[in-house]
DNA sequence: ACCTGAACACCGTTCAAGT
DNA sequence: ACCTGAACACCGTTCAAGT
C-alpha cells in the first residue's frame, strides 16, 4: 500500500472537505478526474506501486497539484474505493424473489467487483466504507434482509456475518490471483508448489487428505462452488436459528 | 504496512535461506532475537510505524546488520507472523469431544491471538502462512475435521470457509479496535458517530433499523456473540448439506 | 484560485569497506 | 563471519512562492 500517514485520521466521509471544483474549461484538474485516474493507475500498477508522484505523472501535473483537491493519500484511496463500489451491480429486488437469491446475487456482485480491482479489497479492510456508493450497496442489502424471516434486531448481525465471510473469501482469493499475475504461473502450478512444500514439511497434512483437490473441475470452478457453498451454509444456518 | 518490495517475491518458506546462527557468546544478534524484537516493536508501535530502521534502533545496531540474518522486510514479517501463530492455544482434542466444540475453540483461539497482535491480521492476508507454527495449527484443524461427518473430499473446503469467515470477522474487528486505540474513543462513542453520519447520509438506512443495536449488552459482548453465531450457522449449514 | 519547486523527514535496500 | 557508513532511489507532505 506504499507509505501513508501513521497517525490517526478521520475518514473523508466523517469530516468531509469541500471537493473544490472548477468552472468548465478553466482548468484541467478536478477531484473526479483525479479519482478516476487513481483507479486506473491502481488497476494497472497495483497498490504497491501506486504513489502520489506516479499519479501526478499520469495527470501531467506536479505531485503537489493533487493536494489542492484531496487532503492526502488516505482520503484519495477512500474516494477511489467508493468509486469502485459504484461499479457493483445491484440486483433488481422484484417482488416474489427469494431473499436468499438476492443476497447471493449481491455477494457475487461484490466479489466480482473486488476481484476486478484487487487493491480495493485492501482498502476495504483499511477504511470505513461509508461513502455514497457504499451506502447505496448497504441500503440494497438491507432491503434484501427485510424480506428474510429473521427478526429485525438480528438482521444487522446476520448481514455482517455474511459479508465478513465474503470479505475473507475474496481477500484470500485476490491475493492469490495477484500473486499468479505477478509470477506468471497458472493456478494449478502454484497450488501444486504450495501443497507440495506443505506436504514436505508436514507428513500429517499429507496423510490427512487436506491437501488433495477435486481433479474434475478447474481451480476457478472449484472456487466459485466453494464460495457459493459457504453462502448457502450461512443461509441455512441463519434460518435454522 | 510501510514500504515494501513491489516486485514479486517468494515466501521465506518456499525458498528458505539458511537462518545464520552464532556460536554462543560470539555475537549479540541472531534471527530469533530479531524476530522476537520485531514482534515487540510491531505490538508497541503498530505496523504503520514499524520500520527496519526502528527495529535496528531497538536492537542497538545499524539498520543493515539485520540484513545479515533476514533477506528483507517481507521475509521478516513472514517470520514474525509465524512467531505469533505459535502463540495460538490449540485445543486438547480428547476423544468424545464434539468436533464442533473443538473447531469453535480453535477459531476462538485464532481470533484471540490475532486481536492481540492487530498487525498480524494484515500479514495473514498478505503472506502464505505456511511456516511451521501455521502448519501446526492447520494440522490440528485437520484432526478436528477428521471427526466431522463431512466426506473427506469436502473437509478442506469446509475448513477454508470457516476460516475465511473468521479472518473476515477478525480483520474488521482489529481495524476497529486499532482505530479506537489511536483516537482514544470508546467503542460506543465511535459506533454512535459512524451510525449517526450514516443515518445523516441515508434516510433509508435510518428507517430500516439496520443501524440499531441491542442496548442490553456491551459492544464487546455483542461482538463475541456475533462471532459465535456466525460459526454456529456455518456448522449447522455444513452438516445439513 | 490554482499550481509549482524546493525542501524535510522519512523509507527499503545495494554496495564497498571495515574488523 | 559479521557489522558499518555512505549512498541510491524512492516515499508523503509542508511551505513559501509564483501566476
Amino acid at each position: 500500500m506504499g507509505k501513508r500517514a501513521s497517525r490517526p485520521r478521520e475518514s473523508v466521509w466523517l469530516s468531509p472537505r469541500p471537493a473544490r471544483k472548477h468552472r468548465a474549461g478553466e482548468s484541467e484538474l478536478d477531484r473526479e478526474k483525479i479519482v478516476a485516474t487513481a483507479v486506473r493507475v491502481l488497476d494497472a500498477e497495483g497498490d504497491a506501486k501506486f504513489s502520489m508522484r506516479l499519479l501526478a505523472e499520469e495527470l501531467n501535473v506536479t505531485p503537489m497539484s493533487v493536494y489542492w483537491y484531496v487532503a492526502n493519500k488516505d482520503d484519495l484511496l477512500e474516494l477511489a474505493l467508493d468509486a469502485v463500489a459504484g461499479e457493483i451491480e445491484l440486483p433488481a429486488l422484484e417482488d416474489g424473489h427469494d431473499w436468499r437469491a438476492d443476497l447471493r446475487a449481491l455477494a457475487r456482485a461484490w466479489r466480482r467487483t473486488m476481484v476486478a480491482h484487487p487493491w480495493a479489497i485492501r482498502c476495504y479492510g483499511e477504511y470505513l466504507n461509508i461513502g455514497p456508493s457504499s451506502l447505496r450497496f448497504t441500503e440494497c442489502a438491507q432491503a434484501v434482509m427485510a424480506r428474510s424471516p429473521l427478526p429485525l434486531k438480528d438482521r444487522s448481525a446476520a448481514l455482517n456475518v455474511v459479508f465478513q465471510y465474503v470479505y475473507g473469501f475474496t481477500a484470500t482469493e485476490s491475493r492469490w490471483l495477484e500473486h499468479l499475475a505477478e509470477t506468471g504461473r497458472t493456478a494449478e502450478e502454484f497450488a501444486a508448489e504450495v501443497t507440495g512444500s506443505m506436504a514436505a514439511m508436514s507428513s500429517a497434512l499429507e496423510q490427512g487428505g487436506l491437501l488433495e483437490r477435486d481433479g474434475d473441475a478447474s481451480v476457478e470452478q472449484q472456487r466459485d462452488r466453494d464460495f457459493d457453498r459457504g453462502l448457502e451454509w450461512l443461509f441455512t444456518g441463519m434460518v435454522a436459528g
